[in-house]
DNA sequence: GTCTATAACTCGATAGAC
DNA sequence: GTCTATCGAGTTATAGAC
């Protein structure tokens, strides 16, 4: 799972095989099939453990972090630490662009862990609300948490467009600057 | 080009065929293989036909909106335009996900039209800092634009993931709230 | 320019021996 | 659980008639 997840996050669900997995594990490729019948399977697996994972390792933050502004920092260092050298991308995003192509167990799974991170974010933006004398408004919280997580996912797919992940921390300096300003 | 451009920004790259393609233009496939020997051709045909067309769009902004403002504005409202049901992506998003499957032609095809839009996207966010009475500062141009591409394109993954283009208002609505309030 | 036909290959998936 | 072998379908791409 940890090969497949590398190949989704790198290639995208249609732009690697079994084939490719088998010489990437040392197995064969009927090998692979007993395990995951299905490539749906094998996609629907690893999405909901990256989810799991994922989230277990955003729920640390509030004990590694006294505010939510350094919180969110995390999350920005987080996504852009997915980016690797340019490489790899969130698993949803990878995901995104075949959406359709994908069974619905799949989707409901991708649809699940966007709902969870959209929570959390959205709930370290009402923490920063409850602080009026704060300088740096961020507006409503919850289309503040959407804006947050399109920015990520989109300054990944910039950095990954161009190879650079230099790129990332442009598109997200501003608004790691307005945090660290409250 | 036309049939071709809508398979991509729906399906992705890989996401489609010579077969589809053949099906939806009432040709069939070795007839398409004649105007573009390889589908790497077609590929690079559309994204330099669709980087044309999308600068010749903001161009006209120029001329139809008056502030930097507006014509940001308008910049946001086309790249919701683009997503249409909710089933479309603007060009190089569908292509992202696999751009290292992709031809160094097309790729440096993509990198052109990214480049171009950050320009027109950093003139915009210059026009607005010789104005320094104005409220709603957006801080350095140039990360400016990098931030306001990558929502832009973040919030049409987000919209797609979620089959609901409303997801695209919600992730931009601060920053157009942003905008009018300059 | 479009067609039929097909080559050469890869894909996901299965059968059955061990 | 892993293997060899293979199926049937789909893929890009080409040859050659019209």
């Amino acid at each position: 799972m940890d090969a497949a997840e590398q190949q989704v996050r790198q290639k995208g669900a249609d732009g690697f095989s079994y084939s490719d997995l088998s010489t990437a594990v040392g197995l064969r490729k009927a090998s692979i099939h007993y395990h995951f019948p299905a490539k749906s399977d094998l996609l629907t697996a690893i999405m909901a453990r990256y989810g799991k994972r994922v989230m277990q390792e955003l729920e640390t933050y509030g004990d590694r972090f006294d505010t939510a502004e350094q919180q969110l920092e995390g999350f920005v260092a987080f996504y852009r630490a997915a980016l690797q050298q340019g490489s790899s991308l969130c698993l949803c995003v990878a995901y995104a662009v075949n959406a359709d192509g994908l069974s619905a167990d799949t989707r409901q799974e991708i649809a699940r862990f966007r709902a969870e991170v959209l929570t959390w974010l959205q709930h370290r933006f009402e923490m920063m609300q409850t602080r009026p004398d704060l300088p740096g408004g961020f507006g409503n919280a919850t289309d503040a948490a959407a804006a947050t997580l399109a920015l990520v996912e989109g300054a990944q797919l910039s950095a990954r467009i161009a190879a650079d992940p230099a790129i990332y921390d442009q598109a997200t300096r501003r608004f790691r600057e307005q945090l660290r300003r409250n």
